[in-house]
DNA sequence: AGCTTTCAACTTTTT
DNA sequence: GTTGAAAGCT
């Protein structure tokens, strides 16, 4: 290792934050402006001023977060130290923080940690109802209650309508039954070790004495509670730094508030605040208009981003006809792009919407156009352990010489094959050079295994190849879900899950997953009717093994983390902390993005949020940019006039290429426009 | 009363 | 393309 200082290569004002160790931090980091290298780099600062790696903590909001962080932290300060960094989310330093004093609370070591569905369970049954979007609404009111660091006397008081006060009265039942279960959720992983450092003297002195040094990551995405919990593990010293930007806070409703961020210079008066205004991803244009629509919301801080690359490309103005010409726009422009030169990659493009359901037209145009994309988001439900289990033998019926799906599907359910069956197996295969499942026939196996055993082996090998013939030779919805229902029998899956899980309650849930994948599957069977840009046209019927096909690779490519090359799609919402180097930023209509509800009004902080929702899209981009606005919209049957949103007019995209002399920038234009046009033409040609 | 049909609406998401 | 609510039908 050289000596040069883990700070080398950062510019003033990222020096600024990695060197300010003496007190609290608050570092605005405008988008790109390299705010995971200013944490990482500050981390082995904080190594280098002696601090040991256990006693700093680095918290971020999702599992991905930290497993990067992690990652960025080892190639910088190298695997031993990385190692005992606390680097997590709020919520496993929360889980960190009740398994060692849980005690304190009244709570047992070997506390669960309830999902979203089991809450749901528990609403349900703590509320008196079946209905799962009363249950639903109440988990949703009383989440935001909880983050607000309210408990059921205080929420009652809080309530303003009848619904709330209902949501108040089932809270308590709801709290009450958490602790009778030793239970907690999502949220009481920060209100519980909140209330234990504000209440318990010797346990805040621990921790504090524990961890030194804390980093906040997105930290505009804390809530109330949050916010409270940051102070009681930083105490009195405030030796902290939060690392956020304003403008990109949105996340407001679901409890975030960047009242955080206006709180922090009034609580810690000694807090040095750094803005970061370097942006080392955006080209000029782009950032420009990035500035010009976020200076239409009050300003926090103060900060201007700016590059040191040039203007680049002007940012391009789709105006499309409808949502369909929209999408076909969008993929005209990936092709054209594409045929440019050297020709960037799929995945260097994204296309980025307000709401979910937008993306169905887009995927069709992409369909058509033969162009591989992924849609961001969703894919957890294939993390659920019954449906682990299900792509186990699917799998296996897929690829016999899978050896980890033999091995999960053999033993779920236990069917008398034990791990020394196993082993011996796995011994003989490895010897012979051969799967498992081909082993299993082996005519020498008799020299490894009892009879018994081989029996047994050899019953569920026929059945594994009794089953890959039915699945290969079942086509069709309806037939497809018959077959697989039989399989579930045949398996004794739902007794399965009845015997293995404690609660009923929670296995009829396990039940009730399998039977949607069940459908799911059932459904890609059959064949797909579908218009499109006018032209109806039918996928064919696909067996079950195909649609297990199409399920193993999408599991072994997710598996191995594997990024293919395709296109991207995403919700702006999702899209926050990536970057592609191309991005098509559609329906950028009143309504849509603003996004309004048809009855309701606007308020001031719903549009600046959105305007922000705005500003995150526009700095995903790296080199180019397009903007899509509809002229007509569907508003559910009927299709109703769409106007362009306010955003664009913010943009001020005719003022941002420049001091351009105008004959010039007319000539320029009208180049660009014949060559487009050629483009999309030569484009159009082959996906016809 | 309980069923079927029709109509209109349609955010954003992590732990 | 789905879901929920309200109107209409038996």
């Amino acid at each position: 290792m050289s000596s040069a200082p883990p700070s080398a290569g950062l510019n003033p004002a990222q020096l600024a934050a990695v060197h300010h160790l003496d007190g609290p931090c608050l570092v605005i980091a405008g988008a790109g402006s390299g705010k995971t290298r200013v944490i990482t780099t500050k981390i082995a600062q904080l190594l280098v001023s002696g601090y040991r790696p256990s006693q700093i903590a680095a918290i971020t909001f999702t599992n991905k977060a930290a497993q990067e962080m992690r990652e960025r932290a080892k190639s910088l300060v190298g695997n031993k130290a990385a190692k005992d960094l606390a680097i997590s989310t709020f919520h496993s330093l929360g889980v960190r923080l009740l398994r060692e004093e849980g005690s304190r609370l009244g709570l047992k070591e070997q506390f669960s940690i309830l999902d979203s569905d089991d809450v749901l369970n528990v609403l349900k049954d703590a509320g008196g109802t079946v209905d799962i979007n009363q249950a639903k609404r109440w988990q949703w009111t009383i989440s935001l209650w909880k983050n607000q660091g309210l408990n059921p006397t205080q929420a009652a008081h809080a309530a303003k309508d009848e619904d709330e006060r209902a949501a108040a009265a089932v809270m308590v039942r709801y709290q009450e039954r958490l602790s009778a279960y030793q239970a907690v959720d999502f949220d009481d992983l920060i209100t519980l070790p909140l209330k234990l450092l504000t209440t318990d003297t010797e346990a805040r002195e621990k921790w504090q004495n524990k961890l030194r040094y804390v980093l906040v990551d997105e930290y505009q995405d804390t809530n109330a509670v949050q916010y409270e919990l940051l102070k009681a593990l930083v105490g009195e010293r405030g030796m902290f730094t939060a690392v956020g930007d304003d403008d990109q806070s949105i996340y407001g409703w679901r409890g975030a508030t960047i009242e955080n961020l206006k709180r922090l210079p009034q609580d810690y008066p000694a807090l040095k605040v750094i803005p970061l205004e370097q942006n080392y991803r955006s080209t000029g244009s782009i950032l420009r208009a990035a500035n010009n629509v976020i200076a239409g919301n009050p300003k926090l801080f103060e900060k201007k981003l700016w590059s040191e690359y040039g203007d680049g490309e002007p940012i391009a103005l789709l105006v499309a006809d409808g949502e369909e010409h929209e999408a076909e726009r969008a993929v005209a422009r990936i092709q054209a792009l594409r045929a440019d030169g050297k020709g960037p990659a799929f995945k260097d493009f994204a296309i980025l919407y307000r709401a979910n359901h937008q993306a169905r037209i887009f995927e069709q145009a992409l369909r058509r156009a033969q162009i591989p994309y992924k849609v961001s988001g969703g894919q957890s439900f294939f993390d659920k352990a019954e449906i682990k289990d299900l792509c186990g033998w699917l799998r296996l019926l897929v690829n016999q010489d899978d050896d980890p799906a033999f091995l999960r599907a053999v033993t779920t359910p236990k069917r008398g094959i034990g791990h020394q069956t196993l082993g011996s197996l796995g011994k003989f295969s490895a010897q012979w050079k051969c799967s498992m499942f081909e082993a299993l026939f082996s005519e020498s196996l008799a020299t490894a295994l009892n009879a018994r055993a081989i029996a047994g082996l050899h019953e569920f090998g026929r059945y594994i190849n009794d089953l890959q013939c039915r699945a290969r030779h079942t086509e069709g919805e309806t037939a497809a879900r018959a077959m697989l229902m039989e399989w579930l029998k045949d398996i004794s899956y739902e007794t399965h899950l009845l015997e293995h899980e404690e609660n009923e309650k929670v296995a009829q849930a396990r039940w009730g997953n399998v039977l949607d994948f069940v459908d799911w599957i059932a459904k890609r069977c059959g064949g797909q009717h579908s218009e499109e840009g006018g032209v109806s046209f039918t996928e064919p019927k696909q067996s079950v093994l195909d649609v297990a096909q199409t399920i193993s690779i999408i599991l072994s490519l997710a598996e191995r983390g594997e990024e293919q090359d395709q296109v991207t799609l995403t919700t702006l919402h999702a899209s926050k902390g990536l970057e592609w180097p191309h991005v098509v930023l559609v329906g950028v209509n009143e309504g849509l993005l603003p996004f309004k509800r048809e009855d309701e009004e606007m308020t001031l902080e719903a549009l600046q949020e959105e305007r922000r929702l705005m500003y995150v899209g526009i700095t995903r981009a790296r080199t180019t940019l397009a903007v899509s606005t509809l002229r007509r919209r569907k508003r559910g049957r009927d299709t109703v006039a769409g106007i362009p949103s306010r955003f664009l007019a913010e943009m001020k995209l005719d003022e941002a290429s420049g001091r351009e002399d105008p004959r010039e920038k007319l000539k320029r234009l009208r180049a660009e426009l014949a060559a487009k046009a050629d483009k999309a033409d030569n484009a159009a040609k082959p996906a016809d």
